[in-house]
This record gives structure tokens, sequence and C-alpha cells, in this order.
DNA sequence: TTGTTTTTATGATTTAAATCATAGTCTTAT
DNA sequence: ATAAGACTATGATTTAAATCATAAAAACAA
């Protein structure tokens, strides 16, 4: 696809007239990575920020443990590394390619010089950092305390609400995203299945029933 | 304090000229609240965005289960309400003073026309907010599987580097930040004052030794 | 001063989830 | 076609932290 008509369709980018458009192209360059190459990673120099043409990727923070966690997961239109370009601080997270990706790059220096020059732009950027921020304390909450039953449900419904009911994922990237075992994962799931909530085939994930799901995820464990 | 002096003193809007601070005073508001005072409820409707003169106030999420989290404190010269009011969404969290406060507020559409003709001030906030998404990110990690002490450790660094050593909490107060509970909280300060890692009275502590807690916070259990 | 509330403290018990272990099933590669 | 690897499944055991319970010390109020 075009860089413009790409451009055009990210939310970010929404309402920018062909101006607008034609100068970010000049300064967007476009890579593509394979699937489970790394973007960048963790710590590493803030060079790139990016708009995501075709695939997807997960964020991943590493911990001392060696136990990873899955912060987030971006589709096409979705724009990510923004935090450490924006702050010029290394990259919080690493990136990781899901399904083989094509992107857009902007150098961090052009993009600031747009967004001084685009304030609409800066404004639909301070939006969706703020919608980003509403996530994250949202994720906050829920891995606090919550019960596995709880975690699990809320994640799985995170997840629909960005990719619909059908969910590619196995059991342990969810278990990397909620916070806990690959077992425990697979044991509560089992019982989600057994209930008629999700139902599921290898590296997939269903969900049947999002009121339940939803009802396990707000209420008390025992509803 | 002049508004125009607090303005001037707060890291978002530093180095605006006299024009700007004179502009932004134009559309600011002065209001207070005694401690224990709600400023805002968590899910109201977005109407201020707020940044604090003198005292303290901190951000709380509600939970059905009732065990409540506090996602952050804030203090002179800090913004919040800033994510409701660029998404022109419901309150993320409710904000309940902790030391009695002098605000300056803003009406929604006021700041962002301002924002539109500063574009200067723009590029702050994108920074900043980039700032609260990258703690918020390390957040989840730290909330996500890690053990107790580690937790513990963390959060009380995390505060010690807003607030430097010595931290006007109890324990209930941190217990309610690092999602675990006040028995636990308590155990494990006996722990760390008995390792003379943190010492403290009745409604404070003190870090003592912040290179041990570092290690505790970023090592493996056993160090 | 005495009584009440809040904060800190510690012991005993329970429990949810991690860990350890084994195995079946499905997919892919050679 | 068979082997190798990834994914799902379940049982047994351990363990970290929650929960339940009690109490002392400090702060505060009447």
């Amino acid at each position: 696809m075009q860089t413009i008509q790409v451009l055009k369709s990210a939310p970010i980018f929404s309402g920018l007239n062909d101006d607008q458009l034609a100068s970010l192209a000049s300064i967007a360059l476009e890579r593509s990575f394979d699937v489970d190459e790394f973007i960048f990673w963790e710590d590493g120099a803030p060079e790139w920020f990016y708009v995501i043409a075709e695939g997807r990727i997960k964020a991943i923070k590493h911990s001392t443990s060696g136990k990873d966690l899955i912060v987030n997961f971006f589709g096409p239109g979705e724009m990510f590394g923004e935090v450490a370009v924006f702050e010029n601080k290394p990259y919080p997270a690493s990136s990781q390619v899901v399904e083989k990706v094509s992107l857009i790059g902007f150098k961090r220096d052009d993009f600031l010089a747009f967004l001084f020059e685009n304030p609409q732009v800066a404004l639909k950027l301070i939006n969706m950092l703020s919608g980003r921020l509403r996530v994250a304390q949202g994720r906050i909450r829920d891995l606090a305390g919550e019960r596995v039953q709880q975690r699990l449900a809320r994640t799985l419904l995170m997840l629909a609400s960005k990719l619909g009911s059908k969910l590619p994922f196995t059991r342990e990237e969810i278990a990397d995203m909620a916070g806990m075992t690959t077992e425990t994962v697979i044991r509560q799931m089992s019982n989600l299945k057994e209930r008629g909530i999700v139902s599921s085939t290898r590296g997939e994930i269903i969900i049947a029933d999002e009121q339940k799901l939803k009802l396990l995820g707000e209420g008390p464990p025992e509803v």
C-alpha cells in the first residue's frame, strides 16, 4: 500500500489534509520485519517511532526473574515506540513481531518538528497518550490483588475489545499478559470451557459468552 | 502565592514567556480543598484539569471487591485530571486531599484552545504524558507476579524518587499502593527495620539504606 | 484523666496459586 | 511415516501471602 494511504487510515493522523500528509510522508521510511524478529529492545536508544501498516507486534517488558510480561499488542494503524521518542529516554519495552509487519517509521527529530508545525496532530497525540494511560491504570488495578479468575477474564475482555471474539493466542501468551503461570491459565481455561464461556482450538480462544465473562471480570469471585 | 508565580514554577509550563503566562492565568481559577475532601470522583464528568500550587493529593481507583488502590500521589507543581480532560471521558480515578491543597484549575475547552495556540506546551505535555505512561508500565510489570518483598521495595523507591527518603505514609497506605494487605506490609517492614534498611515512626517511613533496598527491588529474592 | 480510635505488631490457620511431575494431542519437519 | 517440538491437560505437593485473631502503644477527644 502507498505510504500516504496507510498514514491516512491511522487514527493518529485522521483529519490531515493532503499537504500535511505529503509532508509527513516525506519524513517517513518504510521498514519490514519477519515473525519473531525484534524491532527494538527494552533500554535501547530511542531512534524510531512507528506506525503499523500491516501485521502485529507485541510489547514485552523483561524481568530480572526471567518471567517476561507482555504489556501490549499493536496492529494496523496503531503507533508504538512513542514513549521513548517523546521522552528521549530508552525504550521502556521491547517490541517483537507476532505477524509479519510492514512499518512506517519516523525519526525522532523529524517527527518532533512536524508536531511543532501541526498542533492538530499534537492534540490528537495527547488524546491518544491519555487513552493509553487510562488503559494502563486499569491494568494496574487489575493486576494488584485481584484473583486469577478475574484477571484472566479482564485480560480476555481487553483483548476481545481490540481483536474481536476470536483471539489468536496460546495459553502461554495469555499467562504472560495476565501475570500468571501457564498451568494456571490452562486450568482456568478448562473451567471456562466447561461452563461454556469460551471454546478453543490449539492456539486460538473463542469467547462464546461475553456477558458471563464480564460478570466474572467485574463481580466478586462467586456469582 | 500569585497564580502566575505558581504556573511559572510548574514543570509543564516551564519556559513560557510572560505573555503566555498571562494568557494562561486569564483562564485559570483558584480552588482550595481540605484534608480528606474529594476533588473529583472516578467516573465523574471531566470538567477540570488541575495544577497543584500547594499541598498533596492521591489518585485512587476503586474496586468492586472494596479494596481500593492508590495509583499515584501528586504534589506542588504537578498536574492531575489530565487523562479525563484530554480524552473527554470520565475521570479514571478519584482524587482525594492528603494535605490541604490549593489548586489552579483549567476548564477543558479553555485549556485545549490554549494548547492549540501554544504547541510548545503541547509538546511538553506529550513529553510528560509519555513519562507517566513509562512509570505506569513499570508498575504493571512490578505488580504482575513479583514477590511482595520486591513489590514493597519498588513502591518505596518510587515514592522516595518523588519525595526524598522521608515518606509520610502509614503501612495501610503503602499496602493500598503496592496491592497487598496491611499485615503483610507490617511484617515486611519489620523485617526491613531489623536489617537496618529502613527506620520508622508512626505514620512515617525513613529509608536508611537505599542501596540495599534497590538490591531487593531488582535482584532475585535471595541476595 | 479516662476512654476511644488509629497505627503497629505478631501469632495461628487457611487458601490460592506456584511449582514439580507426567502424559496425551496436535503440528511440522525431514 | 516417523520423529521432534509445541501446546494442552491434570494430578500432587509446596509455599507465599491472605485471613482471622488478639493486643500493645501512640494519638486524640471529651
